[in-house]
DNA sequence: CCGAAAATGATTGACGTCGATCATTCTGTC
DNA sequence: GACAGAATGATCGACGTCAATCATTTTCGG
């Protein structure tokens, strides 16, 4: 009780050296398969755990990892770049280091260049906000193939050219919207609106999905209108949703891309407004919501994204299975009610 | 870029000895006003981050928390010892270990009994799932006079019993179950029935009151019924939903406390239902969600709260200001589409 | 300018693990 | 029973910080 046992104790207890116990703990082989069952044994009763601090402190690692995001300002990637700014102290403190690297636009060619930058003998591992044109892929196949470790960071590739994807489902976000845009809608006949950034990428094209599936399946009632699409600027998000507000209003509207500040606009004078549900909490949703312009906000929660994927990238690079706790990057609804406090991030 | 500075380091940047630069970062006192800004400089400069790794092991500290739970068998609570069993082999790794106390029932005394054994020379810090009973506040307070952080977990007392409270906000949790089932009427009259647990418990008298608020202020059309009470008991729950079901059914039921096995029994074989939320996600609640026999779940995340309130009794144990992220504790909004994966939890 | 108190420097042995090296003992084979 | 090869034991010096101790220097009031 009063004592963690260390290694030394469980080499006791097996009957065997420190030496041996060590090899058996650190699979260094040349090992006799009744010692170690021996050293397991005691390392199960005795309840052993290694002590992380003294390993990574003895095995002097420290490690870095490049983040690779695009460089749009403000808006959602914003809010990745303060949440990742906010782990460093943290981060450093268990001796990693954290580096952004920003690639102009979402050009594959850019990106192509940033992961081709990455030196394995300075980067332990890299966490992409990917997009799945085929260069990108060979790229990170190839930094993986030197010995990198990579997971994609909200937005996915091709399996192959990642160790995970760190992200919403988006399929399951859009269902989710369904969901809730349906029960709003209490029965009656209506239709609603997918207001669209760009239908080429792959989340929004994902959400569209889940969304339809779900309505189509639970609200047959309802109907879903030819998506708008606004390229995620607000500006056409505006205009967009003021021509439908004024020829034949839908019953609610389902925003799937960005360009929210363009939305509330559109809104602010409207007497009677369709139930609206949008994606990402950030400072213009988030007060949106508060003045009841919008109903609900769907968000995947990027601090605990960004965590998580140094989380994961710490176990890729470390090799050793550590002891960790699931994360849950579902996709969150957000009514002004269950609003978070806000802690100076928010775009 | 490549090397992490020590605390070496910034003595020889500041000029100053490895000694007195330790002095300073360790609040040791005995450091001349001029030293002290040179070397508080060199450690912004540098970006010095003292290496926890390294300061844990040299310390040599080996904390215990206990946890003062209610020994309920199943339901809430057992998730809540789950989501602590899962964090042990997490939190051995750090040295910290971490015991279970369970207290008879909600029994003041029992709890009582339990705070009073918690030595000082033993346990490094308390979580307790607190009633505000004033014999409990006296102990606790008395434990905290005896140098043993406190923190209140799920159910929180009088502030001055506990350095802090890692639960939910249970009034916005009310206000926005409210919303939900406003929102679900789509404007139409109806009465909506609480069903309470008990309604002496302070969780459940703040969901109400917030439940309440957002009615009446938003959704003027709508009334509350007199809420009934199950004392959490399945059968009651099963018996009382029933009968109102068969009365005159209300348009909308919210479920405040425990028993969600018997208000689905209830609802089985019901034409057509009401308009469902209802607390805490659970197998049962999670079975309900998917089978469409409620329509939202609100949860507090037993595992993000315990994860929290280990993390704060470790910084409140230090003393030292350790880097933190803020966790989100708000009420979370599940339906059907966005229940996260099952990890051998949920009882 | 003397003496006491304050400030600083220098050094040391943990803490538990890792990654070595080197010596010794135990296998099994011919 | 000799010998290679495998298995084991023993030990060492990091890693960066902490909590000491002791010696030396600086500061400052009287």
């Amino acid at each position: 009780m009063s004592k963690l046992p260390t290694l030394q104790d469980v080499a006791d207890a097996a009957g065997v050296s420190y030496a041996t116990a060590d090899r058996v703990l650190n699979a260094r082989g040349n090992v006799a398969a009744k010692s170690a069952a021996k050293v397991r044994k005691a390392i199960e009763t005795l309840g052993y755990v290694r002590d992380r601090n003294a390993a990574n402190l003895s095995r002097r690692r420290r490690m870095a990892f490049r983040l690779l995001l695009p460089d749009s300002a403000g808006g959602f990637f914003e809010t990745i770049r303060a949440a990742i700014d906010r782990q460093k102290p943290l981060r450093a403190a268990q001796r990693i280091q954290l580096e952004i690297a920003s690639y102009t636009g979402f050009d594959p060619v850019a990106l192509v260049r940033e992961i081709d930058a990455c030196d394995p003998a300075e980067i332990d591992g890299v966490a992409v906000v990917a997009t799945d044109a085929p260069e990108v892929t060979r790229a990170l196949v190839e930094l993986r193939g030197r010995g990198v470790p990579v997971v994609t960071l909200v937005s996915d590739t091709d399996p192959a050219a990642r160790a995970a994807y760190v992200g919403m489902d988006n399929v399951a976000a859009g269902r989710a919207a369904a969901r809730l845009l349906g029960l709003f809608q209490a029965g009656r006949r209506g239709a609603i609106l997918p207001v669209l950034g760009d239908a080429k990428s792959r989340d929004h094209a994902d959400r569209l999905a889940g969304f339809r599936e779900v309505v189509v399946r639970d609200f047959p009632h309802l109907s879903v209108l030819d998506p708008v699409e606004s390229q995620d600027d607000p500006t056409r998000v505006e205009t967009l949703v003021t021509a439908a507000l004024r020829s034949d209003p839908p019953a609610a509207i389902y925003s799937i891309g960005a360009g929210n500040r363009g939305l509330v606009s559109a809104l602010q004078h409207v007497p009677v407004r369709p139930r609206i549900v949008v994606h990402e909490l950030g400072a213009v949703s988030r007060q949106a919501l508060e003045r009841d312009l919008i109903d609900a906000v769907i968000d995947q929660n990027p601090a605990v994204e960004v965590a998580e994927a140094l989380d994961l990238l710490t176990r890729l690079a470390d090799g050793t299975a550590q002891p960790a706790l699931p994360a849950d990057l579902t996709p969150r609804i957000y009514l002004r009610d269950n609003l978070p406090e806000l802690s100076g991030d928010a775009p």
